[in-house]
DNA sequence: AGGCAATGTGAGCAGTTATTCGCATCATGA
DNA sequence: TCATGATGCGAATAACTGCTCACATTGCCT
C-alpha cells in the first residue's frame, strides 16, 4: 500500500457518457459505500470494490483517478443528498417556533445519518484528512447556510454570537448523538428526535448564567 | 498488509520487569501516539512505530501482540487519564447546582481532549472497530458511572429517563463539540466550555414540550 | 567471574494493495 | 458495413507492511 499524501491525478481520466458506462459508475460507488460499511476503512481496498461491483479494476480507475476519490464521491453523494433535504425542511421551517424548526431539522438529519450509519461514521472521520475540492466545500457551506438563516429567523431568543459556528456545532452534537444512539443500539427514532431537539434548544437558547 | 479481523495473539509476548524494557515500552506507545497524530491512521504502521521510538520492531513485538494493541493500549491510557480527572471533578461536583457540576466536568473533558486532540479523534473512531477487553469496558463504564451519579443528585430537575444513556449521550456531545472547535480553529477553552455545558444543561433539563 | 534470563536487533518472509497498460470488446455515426 | 472512439478487462508491477526468528547484547545474581 503505497502511501499516497498528495493524490498523483486529481480529475478521473474519463466522464461517462454512454448509459453503460454511467451504470459502471454507480456500481463502483455503491460497491464502495458497501465495502465501507460491512469492512470499514482497513478493508476498504480497490480491487474489493471491483470485485464487489462486479467490474475489473482497470474500468474503476477510468472513472477514479485514485481510491481517494472513491470516497470523495461518496462524501459529496452523501452531502447532497443532505444538503437538499435540508434545504427543504430550512424553508417548510419558515415561521415556525424556533424549537419547532430545530426539531424539523434534527428529524432530518436523523433520518439521513440512520439511512446508513455506518457509511456515516467513516465518511464523517475521512473527510478531514481528505482534501476536499470547491465542490465538496460548496456543498458543506451550503448546508450550514441553510442552518444559519433559519437560526437567524431566530436572533432575539438565541443567545449565541456566531450563527455561523453555531450552525456547525449543531451539526456536529446532532451527528454525535445519533452516533452514540447507534452505538448502543437505541435507534428509536422519535426519541432521538426530542433529544437532539432539546440539546440543540439549551445550546442556542442558554444563558450561561452561571459562575465557575 | 495481511487483513486481521481476530487478533492472532491476544496477550503481549512479555511484561516488562527491567527499568530498560519499561522505557523501551513507554518509547513505543508515545511513538504510536505521535504517528497516529501526524500521519493519522493510513501512516500507522508497526515499522514507522518502531523507528520513531528509536528500537526496532523485534522489541516492539516483544511488548505487543499486534498492531491493534498498540492502539487499545493508547485507547486505555487516555481513558484511565480522563477516568482519573472525571472521577476527582464529581466528587469535587458533590453539593453543586446541576449547571455547576455539568461546568466541572465539561472543562474536564475539554482540558483532557484538547491536549492531544488528534490523538483523541483517531482514538474514538477507532475504539468501535476494536475488541476492547474487560479492562477497557470497565475504564468506560467507570467514567460513565461517575457521570451517572452525579446527574442522580439531581435527578428531579432532569426530564430524561435513562441516567445512564443520558451520560453517553453528553460523553459523545462534549467530544462532538470539542471536535468542531479544534477542526474550525476555535480552542478558546472558556467559550468552549460555555457552550458545552449550556448544550448538557438544555439536553438534560428541557422538557421536550413541543409538538412535531 | 561467569552463567543465565531478560532484552534488543533487523533482515527477510509472506502476503496485500494501488495503479498501469496493452489489448479485447462494444456502440454509434457515416 | 466498418471505422473509430468509448468502454471494459485483468495480469503484472512495484511497492508497502505485519510479523518472525536466529542471533547479539545487557544486566542481575551467585
Amino acid at each position: 500500500m503505497p502511501t499516497r499524501i498528495a493524490r498523483a491525478r486529481t480529475r478521473p481520466r474519463k466522464t461517462p457518457s454512454q448509459p453503460r458506462s454511467e451504470r459502471t459508475v454507480e456500481a463502483i460507488v455503491e460497491a464502495a459505500a458497501r465495502i465501507l460499511e460491512t469492512r470499514g476503512l482497513a478493508g476498504f481496498n480497490t480491487n474489493a470494490v471491483a470485485d464487489k461491483a462486479g467490474v475489473s479494476v482497470g474500468s474503476l480507475y477510468q472513472y477514479f483517478p485514485n481510491k481517494d476519490a472513491l470516497i470523495a464521491t461518496l462524501s459529496a453523494r452523501e452531502r447532497t443528498l443532505l444538503g437538499t433535504e435540508i434545504a427543504a425542511a430550512a424553508r417548510q421551517a419558515q415561521g415556525l417556533a424556533l424549537a419547532t424548526a430545530l426539531r424539523q431539522l434534527a428529524r432530518v438529519a436523523i433520518h439521513r445519518q440512520l439511512a446508513r450509519p455506518d457509511l456515516a461514521r467513516v465518511l464523517d472521520f475521512e473527510e478531514q484528512r481528505l482534501v476536499l475540492d470547491e465542490t465538496d466545500r460548496t456543498l458543506t457551506r451550503d448546508i450550514a447556510s441553510h442552518m444559519t438563516a433559519v437560526l437567524r429567523t431566530h436572533r432575539a431568543e438565541i443567545h449565541v454570537g456566531d450563527l455561523e459556528a453555531a450552525a456547525f456545532d449543531l451539526i456536529a452534537m446532532t451527528r454525535a448523538l445519533i452516533d452514540s444512539a447507534v452505538a448502543r443500539g437505541k435507534v428509536d427514532p422519535a426519541a432521538l428526535e426530542r433529544r437532539v431537539t432539546q440539546a440543540a434548544l439549551g445550546y442556542l437558547t442558554g444563558r450561561a448564567s452561571f459562575g465557575p
